[in-house]
DNA sequence: GCTTGATTCAAACGGTCGTATGATTGAAAC
DNA sequence: GTTTCAATCATACGACCGTTTGAATCAAGC
């Protein structure tokens, strides 16, 4: 066993951590990465400045260990519904995998106080500047491309490389969607509401299936 | 005619605005526009850090003119497109729409020097934090809108708001496919290229329409 | 040649940034 | 009670931020 000084230590520890990540979390979202500053965080979170680079060693870790702190779960979530449908015997169905794929993001705003916002975090955390993405990749969605992959390719009968053309384009319009709705909302004069996350995922699986179909059948006949 | 000395000296503050233009363009497409400073800016374009805020009266407002600048000739290109499907007489296609409001952004780039760098910059500024999008929207795209959207409810047969669903996840899709593709890299292992345009257009056309197309059924047979 | 007025310039403004430092705290270990 | 050490704290560092200022520049008007 640890000493317990040590435990101590890091139960105090977590819960400053915990609150510098809350914080973070919330301020990423709304403003993005480098419009959040740590003194804003730090305030907000009502600990001390220093406490980011000693628990988080900069800000660039501090960004990867919120993102990944809420992709992690969702992730697990995803290989887990993944999961249940390929323990049928069946093959999943396209829109089957797609629900397993985007479900998790859209149920996770229920799944916990003051979550509200971090779709929105995702939603920066693919389109930022920098290479927080490139960096942050391969952690965050290796295994799932290694499930996933196989899955809709054999739900598709489409190869590898037009798979992962239309995945880029399904990514894109899942981000989009989660990014807040300024765009649709201007589009339909306010009358779709982004926040009807039920309603999104049911369009965006409807949507992605049939375009996802749509890149397969091209493969097929030009191939 | 207004005095020469105007004259005059609208053709010098064109030169140092082209050139601070130029470079905002090219550092905000690569590093977003919060991390995009000033001085790097000025810097760039050798010109003084002053002229940026005697030319355009803020940050902010170059922001705005910079995305405005790509953004206006492509709008028009897109009405331009659109008209010669209208006067045919026959009713234009979903593809033959979306070819007329994807393809302007994706033939830009051959379009002059050192614009390769500019779909990042549309893609930035419909991800970017910020009431930025809320104060363009209107002015970039209300036309577009107009003209656009009755063609594509008139070719889809759907009601306005899933039309704008469609349309939001359409975007998505396109803004990116424009990020410059460090997703897609990593989804296809280094295999698909980011910059085959012509290629990603081709995928984007067909993808999206279908997805329209689903969108577009499942209203009919819902409703 | 002097005036005019738009543009450019160097310099500085007050502020905020991410990070580092060294003292202080406080609970466990002995 | 002293030692130990992770954690917290106030504070400061140097750098960079967007913006402002006032003088210098320079071509055109008279």
């Amino acid at each position: 066993m640890i000493e317990a000084h040590q435990e101590q230590a890091l139960h105090a520890a977590s819960q400053t951590k915990q609150r510098i990540l809350d914080a973070a979390e919330r301020l990423f979202s709304q403003h993005g990465f480098a419009a959040t500053s740590l003194r804003r965080i730090t305030s907000e979170a009502q600990v001390n400045l220093a406490a980011v680079n000693y628990h988080f060693r900069s800000k660039e870790e501090l960004i990867q260990a919120v993102v990944l702190r809420k992709l992690d779960p969702i992730n697990r979530r995803r290989l887990e519904i993944l999961d249940q449908l390929e323990t049928g015997g069946v093959e999943p169905t396209i829109e089957e995998l797609l629900h397993a794929f985007f479900g998790p993001i859209f149920e996770a705003r229920r799944a916990g106080v003051q979550v509200c916002e971090f779709p929105k975090l995702l939603a920066r955390a693919h389109t930022e500047p920098g290479d927080l993405m490139t960096r942050l990749l391969p952690a965050a969605f290796s295994e799932i491309l290694a499930r996933f992959g196989p899955a809709f390719r054999r739900a598709l009968k489409v190869d590898q490389l037009e798979l992962m053309w239309g995945m880029h384009l399904a990514i894109g319009s899942m981000a989009h969607l989660l990014s807040g709705g300024a765009v649709l909302a201007f589009l339909s004069g306010g009358e779709a509401d982004a926040n009807d996350y039920d309603g999104a995922l049911r369009r965006l699986i409807r949507y992605t299936a049939s375009g996802l179909r749509a890149l397969a059948e091209k493969e097929n006949v030009a191939g």
